[in-house]
DNA sequence: AGCTATGATTCTAT
DNA sequence: ATAGAATCATAGCT
């Protein structure tokens, strides 16, 4: 028996509950997947030869729905912080706040969990194909991150209640929640879909031909890749040569970008947050330092 | 029109 | 070669 793959899962599966059919790969593309590659550094060199191969084909693998919600849900933090802080009124607790999470968290995977869970309590049934093991690593990968991003949101913004029932600067600090749910849309998520959304477009310092420079903004999705690849490396955020290549590779930007993105990063976000002597001015800045404390 | 966030450049230190 | 700091330039929002 081998891990649930679409049709061995259905065949296995004890119970046919709907939840099975939930489990069914999601038409979108496969383009997402190589952004898994890093979840196990150096380690799944010999897997990536078999992921080419059909009979351990990712691209209808069980856990690649799941894998999908959690990449888009870390990706929009924004959605979950509208949500933690809808109906605020200055006295939620941080108790309430996790409850909201947790809404949100099921509103969002729907089936997915229950599906998630019941592998896990049949884990022992399966025997472990290396395409799965990776998947497998790439969903407790991405539940982690998601679980992280979790109590980053919860953290910031029942640390601005608990500062708000201090009686004096309660206007401020309200302002303060509003002015980061304006700005976490603006900065975390640019607003351009397709814009630039092009490698072309990208590369502005490098369109040096006739005159006219554009500069463009990095496109979502490479954006989010890189405040991920930050995030998951706040500790020591700085790419060597081959991750620059890597990073590179899965955003379309040249790698003078990369360098130019991790150095105004880092002065901007980074160190700033890690001496605690600004004010942190968007979600990013409230991530980065909640380890600090 | 003004403001902010952000991509890029330049300079200096290591 | 690469880092940080200061700065410029501009996209996008209000």
């Amino acid at each position: 028996m081998t891990f649930p793959n679409r049709i061995t899962y259905l065949l296995c599966s004890r119970e046919k509950s709907q939840q099975t059919a939930l489990l069914t790969a999601s038409d979108a593309p496969i383009a997402n997947f190589a952004t898994l590659c890093h979840v196990t550094p150096g380690s799944d060199h010999e897997e990536k030869p078999k992921l080419e191969n059909d009979d351990y084909s990712v691209h209808d693998h069980a856990l690649l729905p799941l894998i999908h919600k959690f990449i888009a849900m870390i990706s929009q933090p924004a959605k979950l912080l509208a949500a933690l802080v809808i109906d605020c009124d200055g006295r939620t607790s941080k108790e309430t706040f996790w409850a909201k999470a947790a809404a949100y968290q099921h509103s969002q995977l729907q089936g997915l969990c229950t599906s998630w869970y019941r592998i896990m309590e049949d884990i022992d049934l399966y025997e472990l194909s290396p395409a799965d093991l990776m998947m497998l690593k790439a969903a407790v990968y991405y539940w982690r991150l998601w679980q992280y991003v979790c109590a980053s949101c919860v953290d910031a913004v029942a640390s601005i209640e608990e500062s708000a029932t201090s009686p004096p600067p309660k206007q401020e600090l309200t302002s303060w929640t509003s002015l980061l749910q304006k700005r976490n849309a603006a900065s975390i998520s640019p607003p351009l879909e397709d814009k630039c959304s092009d490698a072309l477009s990208q590369g502005m310092i490098l369109s040096g031909g006739n005159g006219m420079v554009k500069r463009s903004r990095i496109n979502r999705k490479s954006n989010e890749f890189l405040i991920a690849w930050f995030l998951a490396h706040k500790e020591n955020p700085y790419p060597s040569p081959d991750e620059r290549v890597e990073i590179a590779e899965k955003t379309g930007l040249a790698e003078q970008q990369v360098r130019n993105w991790f150095a105004n990063m880092r002065k901007r976000h980074w160190k700033p947050n890690r001496a605690n002597t600004k004010k942190p001015r968007c979600l990013v800045d409230y991530m980065l330092r909640q380890s600090d404390s």
